[in-house]
DNA sequence: ACCGTACTGTACCGGGGGTACAGTACCTCC
DNA sequence: GGAGGTACTGTACCCCCGGTACAGTACGGT
């Protein structure tokens, strides 16, 4: 039992890593098993296919994230009450840990799914949409305590605000892979702060 | 010499979009040709192997990707000879055409590759660098000429300004493709017109 | 008639996904 | 201390696919 979430969970982490850095349909279970130390009966043992693997990754990579988010701006909100700078707060501490990644951020499982949609199941995309779903929601429910103290200045969507937050993230992504700059991300979500500064502002008002 | 250039062209379309929607390595020659309706031989006539295939595709997408930004940018110009004003058509232009793609935005090539970074060669990595970094000079030297009128209402960097535009544009593609709301990316794009509002609006100052 | 272009046809190799089982080492619980 | 479950290994096998090699050919222009 205990020995075997271990491997099940090595053969996830080796999985995840291998994926993002060369998509699914070219990771073969045979470098997994390599890397793993075990054989193929070993992977089989664990997951029917390589299609029961893609769910686990999925489910485990979605908890993880909301773990992290959680973490992050329960931590902002600890450190100011006032709904606007928290939400800064926490933004400025997301940077800071996408910044501290040395080699840059390693990808994001569901940018990968998402442009290699005919590879996954209607199960998979049913998750990857979900998980997406539930950053607009956290962001929302911030976004619109934040407007009710401080009105807008521009006639904006919350749901969209909500949504640009996610989207910067995966776009800053690929643009520090594109351009070689692990920088990059942190960077973008900075300037992203900047656009929540500029639009609930008081003084531009 | 003509019908090679034709059956050249049939590979590449097939090709990219198949590689849009299954990715590199799950994308087989086989397949190609299949829907191509020629041989493997033919295949390996016009490219030396998958590698040249993906070098020719790049190129390919990075040209017709500058003729409609081009295209795009200069009739915005025509419509209106300030430069915010003309940058903010140009983005609702832009927005426009992503709104008009019934199916939504098929994805970006320079996005897949970095997901896939581990397939390609140097050569391949050099060409999506030199892509996104002619996006970020199109955009820079644009944001420059605006700031030059308008001084922006935060101090932010041009350069990065000019990526948060690639950005939100991979970043919406995906989170147009996660959550199955083709609108979406359209949306986002708009809201980035918002920010460039805010950032440059003299009112707000 | 000849030459280049644009292919087709055939044959072959090795690797990978996936299936099917039989066997086994180890631990736990009764 | 035996039974049964967990977590594997070992072996054997099938088919498909990427990729290579190379011989042959239909056709259009000069």
């Amino acid at each position: 039992m205990r020995k075997g979430a271990e491997t099940r969970e090595r053969l996830l982490t080796i999985a995840e890593s291998a994926i993002l850095a060369k998509g699914f349909g070219a990771t073969s279970i045979e470098e997994l098993i390599t890397e793993a130390e075990i054989t193929k009966s070993g992977f089989f043992y664990h997951f029917r296919d390589k299609s029961e693997l893609a769910r686990a990754l999925v489910h485990r990579y979605l908890e993880k994230d909301e773990v992290i988010l959680d973490d992050i701006f329960r931590r902002a909100r600890e450190l100011h009450d006032d709904p606007l700078h928290a939400f800064l707060i926490g933004l400025k501490l997301f940077a800071e840990m996408m910044a501290d990644l040395p080699e840059g951020h390693p990808g994001c499982l569901v940018a990968t799914i998402c442009y290699q949609e005919r590879l996954f199941d209607r199960d998979i995309h049913e998750m990857t949409r979900s998980g997406a779903l539930a950053w607009r929601e956290r962001f929302v429910a911030m976004l619109e305590e934040i407007s009710e103290t401080y009105p807008p200045n521009d006639d904006v969507d919350m749901e969209e605000v909500a949504d640009l937050i996610s989207t910067i993230v995966e776009g800053g992504i690929i643009m520090s892979k594109a351009l070689k700059e692990p920088e990059k991300l942190a960077a973008q979500v900075m300037l992203l702060r900047s656009y929540i500064k500029l639009l609930f502002s008081p003084r531009l008002a």
